[in-house]
DNA sequence: GTGAAAGCGCTAACAT
DNA sequence: ATGTTAGCGCTTTCAC
């Protein structure tokens, strides 16, 4: 593997002046820059990312934080669409990523923090982890810049993408309404994420807005799962069957709903209207196609990426970034 | 940022020691090894991985060149339960993995080769790519260990994994013809990958083993991709309308074959019998639900991993894995 | 059992 | 415009 040494010695020059020539610095003459480069090129040469990182303590290196990237997470294209958006805004800026492996067992041997400063990446993204996960509280405390999606904190070195989820909900409970629906459940996710509680307050806007009842006891939670979101909603049906429509904090929850809806004789919509969140690929598949809030979850990964760049490059002025939603008319809701 | 001089310095020994206390060498005394690992973890100690894999010419990292990781591949689950397989694996051995940014327009600037030499990863995973790529070959003749998904190339350094697709197609076809068709067009992906050319062969190989004609006309071409396999299917079905079979290379063209089949008015599997080829998710939810051959792509990243990993390691007898699939008999067939 | 010294490949003062 | 020197944080001979 050739050195900038080798060229040195081949070229008649000292390291520094390789080292200036390649990197495209003003001080050094065109004849030898040009000698430079074709010996370069001539050996081969490929420049060690290592050697500068430990020099420069920079490693044009993004770390991924990212749940769900095991066999239970295959069915989960919302990670795989905001690690394209990722991907895609690093790659244009010329950064790598790098993924750390935090789906085993001996998960918890290391800290985040730990991982982030071993491999010495510039920044950090965090997707898909509980407001209640012990390391996140560290990561936060720590001086490594990072962006969170979908966990709104924020200080100098910390900060967050998400989407206007009041509003979203708003919007899909409101659609419900205007449809005629009068009595309306949730099935959420779980209270360990900051999407479930605006969410829900989405909700609670709605029906007050339109002077409905809130009844928190047609709130139930499918926690992200489409087999407790089944569960659930079957219990909910079968103590009010008064229900009309089902707004659900998730597309998954959203099917598992129907599936009860289907278990105890009812048609969807004709019965019971539904009405999902995120527009997952399958949204637009099933049968009902369903109606939801449609999330741009590249655009999320997008932009976390370039905001953290831009943190990491001082450029960002502000550390937070809402994405609108978007409300998808389907079957299930007509 | 603490390092081993700054353990040394506290502790009063060299940092000889501190190495080698911290990783376990046998030749430091008990007393002086826990005392440094008191002042470690004292002083919030992390090793450096980029100054150790300066050093030690090796940066436990594997490298992932994977198509599609853009805007438009966000449809393809295929790729993301590939690449939650080879986290998985990789994550058991204590590997990191980087992603290399390759799907911008100035991606042709670095070759394969040159980007993982420069990032010292160990060796790479190489997914989605097309056989006639034009940095296959380079990657193929680097020494630069590398597994292959889906090209079977194999060498010293280079090793693959695939399922039997031969075998897959056979399955498929025989299928059909089990249920009574005579006249099965098939809908191929394109020349540059390794599975059409076996899809193809599987496909003769049925109609042969049944003594069935085989009409190379009836074979036609939708690039993977679902609109094309639409265009195609129909052009198909126009010139032969006596044809009540369909095989199609992935599910994603079979959706489109079967929009195609819709678009003129025919039923499927009534008129016309369809099978695809992945089992992605969609096609259990699609109506009608698809028949398929499973391919376990999860198995096919974590084997891909395992792989390299026992190469770099060197344990790998030999460089192949072939993974069997599955037939999922669903409506679109029956 | 422990330490001194060299060096991995590179960048960055500080000369000249 | 170019070279000398030091050093990033770590591992590894080679002495003692």
């Amino acid at each position: 593997m050739t050195t900038i040494k080798d060229i040195a010695k081949v070229a008649g020059v000292s390291v520094t002046t390789v080292s200036r020539a390649l990197n495209g610095y003003s001080d050094v003459s065109n004849k030898t820059r040009q000698r430079i480069m074709d010996v370069a090129k001539e050996l081969n040469y490929s420049p060690n990312t290592v050697a500068r990182s430990l020099v420069m303590k920079k490693s044009k290196t993004i770390g991924l934080l990212v749940s769900n990237m095991n066999r239970d997470g295959v069915k989960d294209n919302f990670t795989f669409e905001v690690l394209c958006g990722i991907n895609q805004a690093s790659a244009d800026s010329e950064y790598d990523l790098v993924l750390f492996s935090t789906t085993s067992t001996k998960q918890r041997e290391k800290t985040y923090t730990q991982l982030c400063r071993e491999r010495r990446v510039d920044g950090v993204i965090i997707q898909g982890i509980r407001t209640d996960d012990p390391y996140l509280e560290e990561v936060v405390e720590s001086d490594i810049p990072c962006v969170l999606i979908d966990i709104p904190i924020e200080s100098n070195t910390v900060g967050y993408v998400t989407t206007d989820n009041v509003a979203g909900a708003r919007d899909a409970v409101k659609h419900l309404i205007d449809r005629g629906h009068m009595k309306i459940g949730m099935i959420n996710g779980h209270s360990h994420a900051d999407v479930s509680i605006r969410r829900l307050q989405g909700y609670r806007e709605a029906l007050y807005e339109h002077s409905l009842d809130i009844r928190m006891d047609w709130v139930r939670t499918g926690d992200f799962v489409e087999d407790k979101a089944e569960e659930a909603t079957l219990e909910l049906l079968k103590e009010y069957p008064e229900i009309t429509a089902l707004f659900c904090a998730s597309d998954l929850m959203a099917f598992g709903a129907i599936k009860a809806i289907k278990r105890i004789g009812k048609r969807v919509p004709e019965d019971i209207a539904v009405i999902g969140y995120d527009d997952i690929l399958l949204a637009s598949y099933a049968s009902p196609t369903l109606s939801t809030i449609r999330q741009d979850k590249y655009r999320l990964g997008w932009e976390a990426a370039l905001l953290l760049i831009g943190m990491l490059e001082g450029e960002a002025t502000q550390h937070a970034r809402i994405i609108d939603t978007e409300l998808i008319l389907r079957e299930s809701s007509n």
